[in-house]
DNA sequence: ACGTTTTCTTGAACTAGTCAAGAAAACGAC
DNA sequence: GTCGTTTTCTTGACTAGTTCAAGAAAACGT
């Protein structure tokens, strides 16, 4: 399905190396993962990679644009490789979980600010906050 | 034209120090300003006062809804007294630098995600990314 | 296989913000 | 006014998430 991670690397002029694989990898099976979570997930696959080797390869695939961050207010960065497509996302304000959602106004929504007040703007961001399942459960419990 | 510090916070049943007027009056002049500038504007008024009064002001001024908080990815948190208006943001990825924007889509714009995962959403947030006017002229002398 | 370039390891550092304990100031009742 | 309670402010240590720096190691092009 999703195009075989050493093609995508050479396609994009990246070295094929054993933790650049294990992230991507990784990150087709858990989208929006934390760095955190990302690094967990390449050192149960490889064995041990440094946090820094892990933060490399994150911006390496971010400069190229392999990988888009979302930077949620208040909870630490997410990494997702489902790029391009000009999608928003669902956020949850206690856990952080973090879910896809197509946009409401067609294929570029909200890119058109009224004014922009001299800026060259180049991308919309889209975030809605809220309670996830859980969270709303868990709330109920213990308020 | 704005209400006078002392009554806002009346009203909204704080006590009136002098850290809190400051503040409010600060933000008044200074909308978009980061904790430490307002630090910096309250103390250039008030002689000195704590790092932690400012964060504790600020938060008490969130709680009770006198001010909003926007976070920007990669850039320390800015504070405004504009609320209530559901409008947005232009940022400047380079300096940070934020703008308001009024809502592109009426009053309440993209609050309504297309399917919601079972959040329960409370608020959307929209972000125009871009370059000021500055950096887009300091970026053309040294990329 | 060789040399160059890029990537990974180790470990220290940094920024924005939070936590904790006590001193001080503001409000409300008397 | 003054007293007692509640809230706010000061000081100073601490944290999470991320970045910086220097060198060792691995990948690619010839």
């Amino acid at each position: 399905m999703s195009p075989e991670p050493r093609e995508l690397l050479k396609n994009t002029g990246l070295r094929t190396t054993a933790p650049r694989i294990a992230v991507l990898e990784w990150l087709a099976d858990h989208p929006h993962a934390t760095a955190d979570q990302v690094a967990r997930g390449v050192r149960a696959k490889l064995g041990s990679v440094s946090t820094q080797a892990v933060y490399d390869v994150l911006h390496a695939f971010q400069r190229t644009g392999l990988l888009r961050r979302i930077e949620p207010a208040g909870h630490p960065a997410r990494y997702e490789t489902r790029i391009g497509d000009n999608h928003h996302h669902l956020v949850c304000r206690r856990c952080g979980k973090t879910e896809d959602v197509d946009c409401v106004h067609g294929a570029a929504p909200c890119l058109e600010p009224s004014a922009t007040a001299g800026f060259a703007v180049e991308e919309a961001e889209v975030l809605f906050w809220g309670l996830c399942p859980d969270c709303q459960s868990a709330q109920r419990s213990q308020p």
